[in-house]
RNA sequence: CGGGGUGUAGCUUAGCCUGGUAGAGCGCCUGGUUUGGGACCAGGAGGUCGCAGGUUCGAAUCCUGUCGCCCCGACCA
């Protein structure tokens, strides 16, 4: 039981200019959080118990599923990295931590870095420890801090620079262990989102930087979120914008026919799809090919689309490039033989074929069947070009953006789109870390196999503003109750009453009887300031005990968020008070 | 890193265009009156106007640079 005289709860009553969006907002003026610097954040007392709240239940469901807690260093020597699969993109956003001494290394490689996440840590440890087969399977985890240089940090917690995480990773002796680690997390992530009170669905999501054979995101819903879910509730399907696919291509669809014959046209000056599309040439966008040349790990390939469709950056990942960057025009033309606006992927029109790592096409350019496309001359294009016949392919593939109304990919339905906030991500990670520095175990068979990895993360912090995000109204937040900082609100309005005081106290001690954990408002403030800042606070179960109320014989109970007060006796209060946190919690 | 914005007291801000003693509300301190939805009265403390240069008799205000922060884009838990 805290009294909030004696305790540290700095509300505010107008927001920080700084706060953009409601969680923001209600996190500072609630007194959960102060910041620091861009990113960063300070936990005051409410916002600690918050994140310990949270942290626990997190525990607790991974225990369950048998992963195993401890707990790794926050600074690397930054060789691990180095040695790691991913040091090139990954350090962008990584701190180093060398001595601040007098800033004469400061040019230097790193010799120590601040950990952003710790497959790079944990692959050589279970390597070294881990032999046998006999030891297998295991997850382990560890709720900390997580340090990130974010291009952007954004929204107070949401996108932070450090922040609460927890992490973990499994390694399994062969690939149907792995998928079974993978699920069993999966379980346990969903009882952890249910359990704090987060509306979190999994969608089918890219595995980006991280590498890997399949992953799952959890997103909680939210206007805010920066990831756009794709999803049917008929037929269960959801997926990120990075991953998902939709039906538009009808299985085994065949190319049509050649029409005509190909012939080449000119076009001067004409180099988008929308001046293709206006007169004299009036070709629609759907019946365009577009060409784009990217770099992938240094070598150029080409990417055909219909012309009406986008570029969905993230699934050139399938290719297996794990750095991409759109090409210049410097260097498209010496390949092509053109400059961007009249490339195409025709037969014998690429200047110099060799030197693409291939030619891959949307499955949609089979929709088109036969279309136009840039000559590779400036000023012409080709007309009558068809797909089968005409268009050099190495393999097809789903390189395009989705837009919602398309048919999902297991009914058929229209997929819709809303934003979310993702707060959890579990990835099937294969053998790229343990391949990577040859972490493996013996079999029963005296034989060798690489371990075969999954690893996982819940945004501790993130979740806790999310939660926020999706639980508040115009007066504040409305915390579930198994993560709020407090649970009862007893809110004394007049705290110089003796007989008042008293009662408050039986009731705090009920509450507490009952489990719950009880904050008293014994402040000399009025009442109006005493119930704002309830509301602003979002405790789930307030009583209140005055003046007005006592000379009844009654104190007042009610839950926030709902419209009715209850007035119950005070003889009976206390038995009322207990049972009712019984049934909640 | 590109684009846009912003920096004045603990918080929210006015003043800046058109240079001339830095103002208000909230919060805080003292006293009094109040006390069921952010009270009222009286008094008070608190600001080298982000920082550094420059222009000027004179700069919060104009110019240059720099830093911080916020928002939009690519990335992430």
């Amino acid at each position: 039981m805290r009294f909030w005289s004696r305790y540290f709860i700095p509300t505010l009553k107008e927001s920080p200019a700084d706060a953009e969006i409601p969680s923001h907002r209600l996190l500072i003026r609630a007194g959960l959080v102060r910041k620091l610097g861009g990113g960063l954040y300070t936990y005051l007392p409410l916002g600690h118990r918050v994140m310990q709240k949270i942290s626990r239940i997190c525990r607790e469901e991974m225990e369950r599923s048998g992963a195993i807690e401890l707990s790794m260093p926050h600074i690397h020597p930054a060789e691990f990295w180095a040695d790691g699969p991913r040091w090139g993109p990954v350090r962008e956003i990584m701190f180093r931590a060398d001595s601040a001494g007098a800033g004469k290394r400061g040019q230097k490689e790193p010799d120590l870095v601040l950990g952003p996440t710790h497959e790079e840590v944990i692959t050589p440890l279970v390597k070294a420890e881990i032999t046998s087969y006999r030891d297998l399977p295991k997850t382990f985890f560890q709720i900390g801090t997580k340090f990130r240089n974010e291009i952007r940090p954004r929204y107070g917690l949401m996108r932070a620079r450090e922040f609460s995480m927890m992490d973990a990773y499994s390694f399994d002796a062969d690939d149907q262990g792995a998928t079974r680690s993978y699920l069993a997390m999966k379980a346990a992530y969903e009882a952890f989102f249910r359990r704090v009170g987060a509306q979190a669905i999994a969608v089918e999501a890219d595995t980006g930087v991280m590498g890997g054979s399949f992953s799952h995101e959890f997103m909680v819903p939210a206007e805010v979120g920066d990831n756009d879910l794709f999803y049917n509730e008929e037929s269960g399907y959801a997926a990120n914008r990075e991953k998902a696919r939709s039906a538009i291509v009808p299985e085994g669809l065949a190319v049509a026919a050649p029409e005509h014959a190909m012939e080449e046209f000119p076009t001067p000056g004409v180099v988008t799809i929308a001046a293709l599309e206006a007169a004299p040439y009036g070709v629609p966008a759907d019946r365009q090919f577009k060409t784009l040349i990217y770099i992938g790990d240094g070598r150029p390939f080409a990417v055909i689309l219909r012309g009406c469709d986008d570029l969905e950056e993230a699934k050139l990942g399938s290719l297996g490039f794990t750095l991409l960057r759109p090409a210049t025009p410097e260097e498209i033309e010496p390949i092509m033989g053109a400059k961007p606006g009249s490339l195409g992927a025709v037969r014998d029109t690429v200047r110099n074929l060799p030197a693409l790592a291939g030619i891959y096409a949307d499955h949609a350019i089979r929709l088109v069947g036969n279309g136009t496309t840039g000559a590779n001359r400036d000023g012409f294009h080709l007309r009558h070009v068809n797909v089968a016949r005409d268009l050099q392919i190495t393999s097809f593939g789903d390189f395009r953006r989705i837009c919602a109304g398309e048919p999902d990919p297991v009914g058929g339905r229209p997929l819709k789109v809303r934003r979310g906030i993702e707060v959890g991500h579990i990835f099937k990670l294969g053998t790229k870390y343990s391949e990577r520095i040859d972490a493996g175990y013996t079999d029963d068979k005296k034989q060798r196999h690489l371990f075969v990895m999954g690893c996982y993360g819940i945004g501790i912090s993130r979740t806790l503003q999310a939660v926020i995000e999706q639980s508040h109204d115009g007066d504040g937040i409305i915390w579930p109750w198994a993560i709020a900082p407090f649970q009862v609100l007893v809110c004394l309005l007049d705290p110089q009453d003796s007989g008042a005081a008293l009662v408050a106290g039986r009731l705090a001690a009920a509450a507490e009887r009952g489990g719950a954990d009880v904050l008293v408002d014994d402040r000399n403030e009025r009442p109006g300031v005493k119930f704002k800042d309830a509301d602003l606070l979002g405790i789930p179960l307030r009583i209140t005990i005055g003046g007005r109320g006592l000379r009844e014989g009654i104190v007042e109970m009610r839950w926030r968020g709902a419209a009715e007060t209850l007035k119950i006796a005070v003889d009976e209060s206390e038995a009322r008070v207990e049972a009712a946190i019984r049934e909640r919690a």
